[in-house]
DNA sequence: TGATCCGGATTGGTAAACCAATGTGGCGAT
DNA sequence: ATCGCCACATTGGTTTACCAATCCGGATCA
């Protein structure tokens, strides 16, 4: 069935022109006419019969680049050049570009002891004695980055034996949050903890709440750690 | 009133809920309904109404999908999934396939108190007001719909008050997630909730707890929120 | 029996009137 | 003269009816 398009004949390369051609030429306007960011650009009216499209196919256009983030529109005010940046994408990244390092440890001191308090009273005996061996293997880690890694999984361990899906993925979000802003502030070149590192002591504290099922008392253990954690990270001593 | 260059107030994450409803729905509706490339998804006079919103919302979500490359849209044909693949949504969906509408709220049980307590602590008069405001059109709610955008307002409001975007992100995830997760438990075409629907009493208790900068309070008062909440949800009962 | 063609149903696209938010300017009271 | 207020013009947004491309099923004919 393809005899269709002999009678219009409607021009074959005009077709893809005709579906974005409002956007390229509205790109080409906004360029050429160098409008400054906050600038207002012609109302929809006038502008599409400058640009010789119809009204719709503007407004699509500035639909696209409004999405973008290229553009606001504002009702009885009229359309202006965005300012500054696109906050176009909601990535990790873009997150991270925001926020600082003491707010990500902030929401992770307000999190992470709620998710241990839920491990408490969901974590099965294995998860518990997986937590104790991977604290063990911190406890003997060889390097500073394999303590780190060690440490890491630790912690995604207990978000893990709260068994549930949402939750987890709500750590590793903050995780890879935590990952992207403050790293800099980590010198994987250091030498492994002692063994009296006073983590070793504050996992072991919450292990021991987790084995006996005690949720208030995860939670609590768990903001101690992470208060130390903290203290450490930002003031610099070891 | 100057809303230009308002940067002293970190108003960050006005991004998503306020303009672009239909386009989360709608990416969300792609996420859940497992739809392979080249397949089509529904009819637009069909999908509007299945998503709730007004076939131009539908319509200018779709136009944005379209200039992103993820969909293609033919006359008579129909609105099918673009061939090469959308690994960007893979977040939130892949997410919602592992998980359970039991254990988002659950997770929001236990996320969200902790975000009013922070709130409590470091909302600014003016946010409280806000909130209060917010609080007050939701009960002239004219519609189910109206009703719903307005309460999520309110939690996010609450969110944003807590001053920090790790944490706001945290939220959105797990908002975004939600939506995916517990849709099709809604049913968008009820009429609006009468003024002695408990969600307002309840949110009453949060906005006092926070005016009071009782964080404890307002935890608790967030816990019994959701608790309800949860409770009506599983139980198919107003 | 099979292909072909036609007409209606379906579906995305379009145009124009209408709506609501906003800005502007003049008018009147003080 | 100055301030407040109100009517009107401006501007982006929304609704509605309609259009055009496509699909589908049955009628028709070789």
């Amino acid at each position: 069935m393809e005899l269709i398009g002999e009678l219009d004949a409607p021009r074959i390369g005009a077709l893809q022109l005709d579906g974005d051609g409002a956007l390229v030429q509205l790109r080409a306007f906004i360029a050429r006419s160098d409008l400054s960011p906050l600038d207002r650009l012609p109302p929809e009216r006038e502008l599409c019969e400058t640009l010789g499209v119809t009204r719709n196919e503007l407004r699509k256009a500035l639909t696209i680049l409004e999405a973008e983030g290229a553009v606001t529109r504002h009702v009885g005010r009229g359309t202006f050049i965005a300012e500054g940046e696109r906050p176009a994408e909601q990535g990790i990244g873009a997150i991270a570009k925001r926020t600082s390092p003491r707010a990500v440890m902030r929401a992770r001191f307000l999190i992470e002891p709620v998710i241990a308090e839920e491990a408490a009273q969901m974590a099965t005996q294995e998860q518990v004695e997986n937590l104790i061996a991977t604290n063990a293997q911190a406890r003997a880690a060889g390097s500073w980055r394999e303590y780190e890694t060690l440490d890491n999984q630790f912690h995604r361990q207990i978000a893990e034996a709260a068994d549930n899906v949402a939750l987890l993925a709500m750590f590793d979000q903050l995780n890879a949050l935590r990952r992207t802003v403050v790293w800099g502030r980590m010198r994987s070149d250091r030498p492994a903890p002692g063994p009296d590192h006073h983590s070793f002591a504050q996992h072991a504290a919450i292990l021991g709440a987790l084995s006996d099922r005690d949720g208030a008392l995860a939670r609590k253990a768990m903001q101690s750690h992470l208060s130390a954690v903290a203290d450490r990270l930002f003031s610099n001593a070891d």
